[in-house]
DNA sequence: ATATAATACTTGTCAAGACAACTATTGCAT
DNA sequence: ATGCAATAGTTGTCTTGACAAGTATTATAT
């Protein structure tokens, strides 16, 4: 591998996600989608698994904790979730959807599928398998790094 | 292009990305080097410029103008770089990076290239290019789509 | 020449992430 | 049964980023 043509290769996937993250937040408040693509994450996870602990929550979006925290505290806030102590171990919190964040999920879908479908324009499934398995590869390597 | 595959690429890219930025800040930590990976960015940039306005060092980075005022603040304030009003135009600033700058870039640099061979670990040179290709081609999506 | 627009940069506010430190609760070893 | 570790979550602090609004300076139109 060529190492001086990767230099910086970390600033160009920034500035690639920054463009994404930006088009995804200004396509959503001209639908009056009061989300920000982190809050999406959260409620798009949640409207997979109906109700989970924020943990699993954290895991599933590759959060941490805290940052969890905040932005459940956020939508609880807003309404778009429900968060409710677990009885049987009170240190849980049980975290779902509420009807409104619910009807979010389903009103911002749409919105989804348009910035994905300009986003892949000109490129076919092969790039996208292509870029999975670059940032598996990547990824795995950085994690395997971490545990040895 | 299939798009039910595509959901949430954007995340993807955003936890790779997490952990690229992870690795690296605990890279300079072990090496007692106080950089953060954006303030490296700006730094790796003063390294190639020599000296230039602050507007060029915001549009070479990819950052807006608030956020490279306050990184470039910061790093004034270490005595990483020096900033020093234009006698022509007393709007712009022109920033360079100090001794301290260049010798903190230089120690930093083979750490770049651990991070680097580490993450880029089992890929060649023709992955490099179609994330490149892909990288690219998404963002002139979006760009283009932003302009018209 | 003067008003207005454009440019360069800063400041304020909120969201999000990294990380350390904290509380509360539960699990486990002995 | 008690002490200690582990777990779930929260809070605090700092950095970065998005965006709006501000100041100061320069360019331009008439």
């Amino acid at each position: 591998m060529d190492l001086s043509k990767t230099k910086r290769f970390g600033v160009h996937l920034d500035v690639t996600l920054k463009l994404i993250k930006q088009d995804l937040l200004k396509r959503f408040r001209q639908n009056n989608i009061d989300l920000t693509p982190e809050q999406w994450t959260i409620i798009s996870e949640l409207a997979d698994q109906e109700t989970i602990y924020q943990r699993e929550l954290a895991a599933g979006t590759f959060k941490d904790a805290p940052t969890v925290s905040r932005i459940v505290e956020l939508l609880v806030n807003r309404g778009y979730i429900s968060r409710k102590a677990d009885k049987l171990d009170r240190r849980k919190f049980l975290v779902s959807l509420t009807k409104k964040g619910r009807d979010i999920y389903e009103k911002s879908s749409p919105i989804l599928y348009d910035a994905r479908t300009l986003g892949w324009k000109g490129l076919n499934n092969q790039d996208y398998k292509d870029l999975t398995r670059i940032l598996n590869k990547i990824s795995s390597n950085i994690s395997n790094d971490e545990i040895s």
